[in-house]
DNA sequence: GCGAGGCGCAACCCTGTGGTTGCACTACGG
DNA sequence: CCGTAGTGCAACCACAGGGTTGCGCCTCGC
């Protein structure tokens, strides 16, 4: 399992890592599916602003947008997110084991 | 417990964001404690780039560096990253939740 | 058919920041 | 004591990207 590739996890930090893009997060979640145009009403930023957010989050896989008429609807998916969770828990895991390694060492085990 | 307080997981995040900190990382990980100057002659850049890496990474707390005479040993440290771990995980829980709701609502249930 | 609401595209600004180089300072070793 | 390895600081460059505005195009409603 975890088809977890390298370019997945760097495409997720990425859109993690702007406060605003957690924002536009927080209120898909909370609202459920909702536009472009109804998220920037809620954000201090344009609708512009949260369109090219929500590309980024796209293309991470973070969020997934439908077109119902004129509209585009958003919806938030908490695959990749999972699959990021996963990796970085492993990763902490592996640095676990290895400053352990290096404690016995020194430890002259 | 969870005192995942946002500003820490930000700082995670955006620490993580950036591919040459992640290598830094791993470096440190797999080598174990090392300097700046060591950490520099493997990867592709100068030694200030990886000084002002491992300043972002010790702030965010992924990282810890301790003065030994004239130089400066850094360590990973996994419990921010841990930590920002289980808050990416409850946060995907939380966003399944919702959908689970919505779909329901949608259904009329 | 026509106005209005919603999107998409493009140009543009400006700050943040990853990267470099150069130099001064401190600590070890002969 | 003096050379050298290692750090710290500062100036500087260049680009990415977050933000805005303006405009043209489609789609719904009357």
């Amino acid at each position: 399992m975890t088809g977890t590739r390298d370019g997945d996890v760097d495409g997720v930090l990425v859109a993690l890592a702007d406060p605003t893009r957690r924002a536009v997060l927080d209120a898909l979640a909370v609202s459920g599916p909702a536009s472009a145009t109804v998220l920037a009403a809620g954000l201090p930023v344009s609708r512009q602003a949260v369109v090219k957010h929500l590309v980024v989050l796209e293309a991470a896989g973070l969020v997934s947008g439908s077109r119902l008429g004129r509209e585009v609807r958003y919806q938030v998916r908490p695959a990749r997110l999972t699959a990021t969770a996963r990796w970085m828990d492993s990763l902490a895991r592996d640095w676990d084991e290895r400053l352990v390694a290096v404690k016995r060492l020194a430890e002259g085990g």
